[in-house]
DNA sequence: TACCGAGCCTAACGATCGTTAGCCAGTCCC
DNA sequence: GGGACTGGCTAACGATCGTTAGGCTCGGTA
């Protein structure tokens, strides 16, 4: 291979790891691209604007072309997260019928499908929220609430046809919400990864001993099961 | 209140956030619980060596008295989040008889009770392992790796015994470990809350919309219930 | 009494941080 | 053809970073 077929494959290297880039300018999707691959690595605080306009192969001071500061990046990858995030899951629970067991299942594996998708960007939109401004942080907290109130929905649904027993839904959603996040965290693909893929995985992923590596859609049916019996679900 | 007691209190209220400290140095403990809460809310790189003395009534030069560096501070965090943590939970088993379903429900218990009793220690010493050199990452994962031990042992004994019906333990593992782990960032505590007792809990706990704040014993019950769901015990 | 180390201090080192000013090569539209 | 816009560049600003040198003041100990 070429020294320049490299350089472009090291430039592209983050590709795939954001959902709903395609429309940006090219410099600005790699931009959000490397963050989202250092942020997860090592934090907010430990990734310098030199260092993305590296991995970039631009200067410094073109980073502010498409940004107007390094939190104004973050907070696009954060709204970035919880806007695809939450399409997703809504998608899943419009599409899943009238049975509210049917409804969780879906919401439950295509939450799971994102984080196990996009780990990076799961990782940057939820333990960087403190390095937002207070304006920004609202926006996203207001994303938040908005997103747990149609599953909260779900929920109380299933509780009044009688195919659900959880009389008071918050632990339930948080037990739930923390094993599907955490899928972020740990998930390696089984199939298929080279180096380039791998490289869409969390670093730390590698060292949580497990005796294989799962398919997502092991883990989706897995973890959907395991939340119905949280759920109480007849 | 005098101002040279408001200066005492502002010194020692991160008092009571980190376990085990007690026969250490004065000067280093308030070091590790100044570090505890910064690190908790801004990452590792967020935080100065500065920012540590300020909040410590000392100057910067001063904490090389205690730490021969930075990241070693990190180290003795988790060094000490991952050993009090694995003693808890060790200990809650060895003291549950031998049903291994009770053994199980003492580990979930201990597990919940401990991120929600030290929230910031837990936050700090499993999301910022990434600033931890090679060799201190490694002391660190093999703790993890011990840690992970035991409890499995507990399962494949309740599988063997016939009051568990899970054959592959590491996904339910995974699901429960990660579902006790977020424990610790929305918990707060529902009684005999001030100011001060408020700033061992992070502050995103605030944001998370809840209908009511629960006890620990409530939270530790209802996930050691969810944990024996999804284990398939008898 | 003399010493010694612990724990604090002031001052400063070189490196790196986020950000800005000012400039330049293309590309598009009138 | 001319002007505006886009997206890059070099160079530099002041601030802050982790860390070190060197010195001071104690309490304990030989």
């Amino acid at each position: 291979m070429t020294d320049k077929a490299n350089d472009r494959k090291a430039l592209e290297g983050a590709a795939g790891v954001l959902p709903g880039v395609e429309g940006l300018a090219i410099g600005k999707r790699r931009l959000l691209e490397a963050a989202v691959v250092a942020v997860a690595e090592r934090g907010y605080h430990g990734v310098s604007v030199r260092d993305l306009a590296s991995d970039t192969g631009v200067q410094a001071a073109s980073f502010y072309a498409h940004f107007g500061s390094k939190e104004e990046l973050l907070y696009e990858l954060c709204l970035l997260g919880h806007r695809e995030h939450h399409r997703c899951v809504r998608d899943a629970i419009l599409g899943a019928g009238a049975d509210a067991r049917e409804q969780l299942r879906a919401a439950i594996r295509a939450n799971i499908w994102f984080h196990a998708t996009y780990p990076l960007l799961t990782i940057s939109a939820n333990s960087e929220l403190h390095a937002l401004n207070a304006e920004h942080l609202a926006t996203i907290a207001d994303l938040r609430h908005d997103a747990g109130t149609l599953l909260t929905a779900v929920v109380e649904r299933g509780n009044s046809e009688g195919v659900f027993d959880c009389p008071e839904p918050w632990l339930p959603m948080s037990a739930v919400g923390g094993m599907c996040l955490r899928v972020a965290w740990w998930f390696r693909p089984a199939v298929a990864v080279d180096e380039g893929t791998l490289s869409a995985y969390p670093r730390q992923a590698a060292t949580w001993l497990r005796p294989e590596d799962y398919t997502i859609e092991r883990v989706m049916d897995t973890y959907a099961d395991y939340a119905l019996k949280i759920f109480g679900a007849a």
